[in-house]
This record gives structure tokens, sequence and C-alpha cells, in this order.
DNA sequence: CTTTGCTATAACCATTGGCTATGGACGTGC
DNA sequence: GCACGTCCATAGCCAATGGTTATAGCAAAG
């Protein structure tokens, strides 16, 4: 029969306290729960650990027998967990990002990514809009924080989801709206993403929204570029609304436009892409997104 | 962390087939709770054993480190428990008789009684009326089946409640009666039990039925003893239903008694023993007389 | 005889471990 | 490029488990 640890902890206790009741204490756990989980102990083994004293318990030679090698699993048992954990392959997940991440994702993921393979190392690395993929297509990143669409042959778990805006020089005449309704915006210069991001360009352009071709001013290649073309007033961007948060600053305003379906970031890995690290980082990133 | 066994049963399992599927069918699981299990492991555990691929699973370093080491925990739980079983301390359980038991009760419980304690041997001695607690009192038996009333100083459970009746010569006049009363009874001569057995004579004397003295024939101090007197036709006698049966011969009547509580009986054991042999045997007892 | 200390059982409830159904991912063959 | 087969993972459900509190039974001490 397959026995949990727990239980032979259990018996250990009991056996070094030879008292139920100051036993539990000592683990925490309800006194009627540990003599329970004694009984069944005792039942799945066929044989008796305990002979029931007035004062308690006292081992029986079969408990006597066992006890050893109760002690030497638990202790084998710890020991060999820490030696499996040390035994993780150390090496750098390289995290692609197409803007900052913020959000309140990326620390809380990158705790559980490191408890779950000690030792890696992560590195974040900005990657221009010129590579819509985050580096994945050339295999510069491992995973990469983009948001959609994505070129093909990249799978994706979306982690947030927000309303677009637009950001405009702070004397801009639609700042004084606390809306902007997107034909608002038909005639204004646009501040584009390289002509290579595709699918991604056109969408940061909401061409969504509309049929005829924006008027594009200049295009930019990170979040910095953008941001000091548009407080330099080279125009307007189409922006998430937790972007307009994280990049703030003088002279920038930022007002959420109607009349657009949001914009999604996601996590991003290679189809295909089932190394350790990789689905490491994934799952602890589902469970904090889950989490929030 | 505490693990069950099974896990790492089926951690190995897997780790050998490199297959959960397989896996699965080899451990009489379904294949999602295989998955599952092995998922709730690896959260427990903080790191992966298993790299997921198109054709399966392969292990991870770390899995290949942790894989001895469950191969041996288990291997080491199994020896242990055989070794554990056979340090029982063999003896022998001496279980005292009053009458034949019977009732499909002993034969079960004793199965049950070896299997806890294998290697005992277990003693039946049939012990006179002269001794009501059935050999407890002396310590010549260990355990001992015994009617109520019982001695101070014993334990009790009872196993069997049936109704007193008489037994009688095959020609005796009440024998045509399907079923007797008490007071017709009256008059008749009583084989009883010796006068040592105090109230264990007087309940077989039917004394909480009647407040006269019966006439007592003869007394008797075994089963047989007291069968034998009735077919040679020295007086009646009250017995217990069951034991009507056991020791039912030619020439011999039993006719159920009205007007009488009835008889109670119990395994029974010293106050304040609490030996491994003996609780053994009443647990095993209980847990028969429970199916029945 | 009463009180104290100890283990065991009953009733209850949240969690676990199994099931079936089905989804998602990947490789292969056409 | 699409359909199919193989594999693992998740969802929903349900019986069993492991914990709780309340309390019973037993033995020893005062």
């Amino acid at each position: 029969m397959d026995v949990h640890l727990r239980e032979l902890r259990y018996f250990v206790a009991v056996a070094e306290e030879l008292n139920v009741t100051r036993a539990a204490e000592r683990l925490f756990v309800s006194q009627p729960a540990l003599s329970k989980q004694l009984r069944v102990l005792e039942r799945q083994l066929g044989f008796g650990l305990f002979e029931r004293v007035p004062s308690g318990v006292a081992l029986t030679r079969q408990g006597e027998a066992l006890l050893p090698v109760a002690r030497d699993l638990l202790g084998r048992w710890a020991a060999g967990v820490e030696e499996a954990r040390a035994a993780a392959p150390a090496g750098t997940l390289v995290i692609g990002m197409q803007t900052a991440v913020g959000r309140g994702l990326q620390q809380a993921a990158l705790r559980r990514f490191r408890e779950r393979l000690p030792g890696w190392e992560v590195s974040l690395r900005l990657v221009g809009w010129d590579d819509p993929s985050g580096g994945l297509s050339d295999g510069s990143s491992d995973v990469a924080f983009i948001w959609l669409p994505v070129p093909p042959g990249v799978r994706t778990h979306v982690v947030a989801t927000e309303g677009r805006g637009v950001a405009m020089p702070a004397d801009h005449r639609l700042a004084g709206l606390a809306e902007v309704p997107f034909p608002a915006l038909r005639d204004e210069p646009f501040i584009a993403l390289p002509a290579v991001a595709g699918p991604l360009r056109d969408f940061w352009l909401g061409l969504d929204a509309r049929d005829d071709e924006p008027v594009v001013g200049v295009t930019a290649n990170t979040p910095e570029e953008v941001f000091e073309a548009v407080t330099s007033g080279l125009g307007v961007v189409l922006v998430a609304e937790g972007n307009a948060e994280l990049y703030s600053r003088p002279g920038l305003a930022y007002r959420p436009v109607t009349g657009l379906p949001p914009g999604e970031l996601a996590i991003a890995w290679r189809e295909g892409d089932r190394r350790p690290q990789v689905v490491a980082f994934i799952d602890a990133l589902r469970q904090v997104a889950t989490k929030v």
C-alpha cells in the first residue's frame, strides 16, 4: 500500500511524544484528526503501531520496527527534493517587449518563475516595432510581450485588454474633450509604426475603424520615439490606456477614443516551443493574470 | 512538502513510459487523472519534472534527478512494511469459552486477527461455569466469550443477543407446546450451574423472572454435562436459542420460553487490558459483528 | 466517588482524486 | 493546405478524504 508522507510524519511525531494530544499540538492538527489518521494508517498496514495505555501510547514491536523506516523516508525525500531543485539547468530567459509591461504582471510572474526554476536569470529587451513578433521570429527572444495582431508562427495568451486612446500634445485642440470620437481624428497626422510591422501598424492607425488612408506624419520604432514625436507636435498616435499611464510626461495629453475596439496585450511564444523555461514563464504568468 | 507515495509511483511510471496515456493504462487510472496528478506534483515541488513534447513527455534535468529518489523511497517503504509486519511478537492468544461460540463469528474474526498479527496462534479453551469470567480472573484466558452478567473487573462487548428457551427430554409433557410460558416450569427440577457462578447461575435459573426458589435437580459445569443430564431425565435447563442449535441431539427438545428477557453473549477482557493481541481480537470481532 | 487526562467516535464540511467529455497542439499523409 | 490521429490539459461532476468541534468512554489519581 502507498502511504502519504504526512502520515509518516504524524507517526514519527506520536512515536516521539508517546502522547497523541501533545503530538497533535506539535503538528498543528486537532487530536481527533491525528487519532483518526493513526487508526487509518494502522488499518491500511494491517498491524498496530501503538498500544493504547492510560498515559498515552506505547510503540508496539512492529511500530518500533517501522519508525526508523519512516524517519529514513522523510529524510531522503527532503534531501532528494533539494537535490532535484538544485539540478535546474540555469540559463537566461530572454523576454522581448514592445512597450514597458507594467500592470503588476511581470514582477509577480518573475517571482513564480524563479521559484520554479531557481538559478535562471531573466533578460528584458526592448524590441522595436520593425519586428512585430517581439524578437520571436529571429529567435532573439524566448518569449515576448506583444500586442495583437501577431505574425504567423506565434502563439499567444492575452494578459491585458485595454481601451485605445489618443496621445496628443497638451495644447492640442481636442485636448479639451473628455473623450474623442474617432472620426474627429480623421484629418490628424498620425505617428505610425514602421511599414514592416504590417497588421500591427494598421491596428494602431485604427484602420479597422476607417476606410480611407490616414495621414502619416512620421514613423517611430520605439515608445520613446513615439512619445517624443507627439510632444514635439509631429502628430497624434493611438495608444493603449495602460501605456498612456506608463509613458505620461509633461506636455502630453491622453484622451480615450470612442468607436474603437480595445487593444490586447499578450505574452507570446514560438509555435511548438515547449522548452521548460518558456512553459514555466507562461504558466507563471497565467497564474498571475488569473488572480488579477 | 509531503507527498503521497502514490504520486511517486505515478511519476515513476510516466518516467519509464515517457507517455502519460500508456502510463495511465499501466496504473489503471484515466489519462486526465494522471495528467492532473503530475501537474499537482510539479506545482507542489515548484519545478517541472517533465517537458511536454509532441510524442509525449521527456524528463527534465530535475525530473532525472528526482527519479532515483522516488524509486528508492518506494522500494524502501515496501521492504520496511514487510520487515515491520514480520516483527510481530508471535505468541498465543488464549480464548476462553463457556459454550461453543458458533454463530459465524469466531472464524471470520480469527481470520482478521491473524491478518493483523501474523504469526500469532490461537488457543481455544473451554472454561467451566465454576469460573464465570471464562478464565479472565485467574489470567488463564486472554479474552473470553461469556454470557452476561459478568463478574467485577471484566469489560465486555456484546456480540449476540438471543432469546432464552428450555431444553428438556424429547418425551417431556411440555414438549408438545410450541412455546412454553415460564410459569409452566415453576415445579420442574432445574439443572443448574455451580453455586460459585453466582449471578450467572441465577440468570440461567430464571431468577430474574420468579421470586420463589427453583428446584435444583443437579449441577453441571460444562455444556456437555448439562445436555447429558437433560437427556437422562434429570431436569430441564434454560439455554440460549443459539446454543440449542449448537448442541442439538437425539432425545433432546428445545422450546422458546415466553416471559423472559433475552440472554447476551459477549466477548470479554480484563479491565485495563490493552495488550495488542487483546485489542486486535476485540477490534476484529467488533468489525465482524457489525457486518452481521 | 469525583476529577483529570487521555484516546476514539460522530457529525459536519471543504478539499481531493477519480471519472467522462472535450479542447488545443502537433505531426503525418494525401 | 487540409484532414486525421495521437498526445496532453482542462472543465464539470461526484464519492472519498482529512480536517474541525463536540463529546463519549476509559483509567488513574486524589
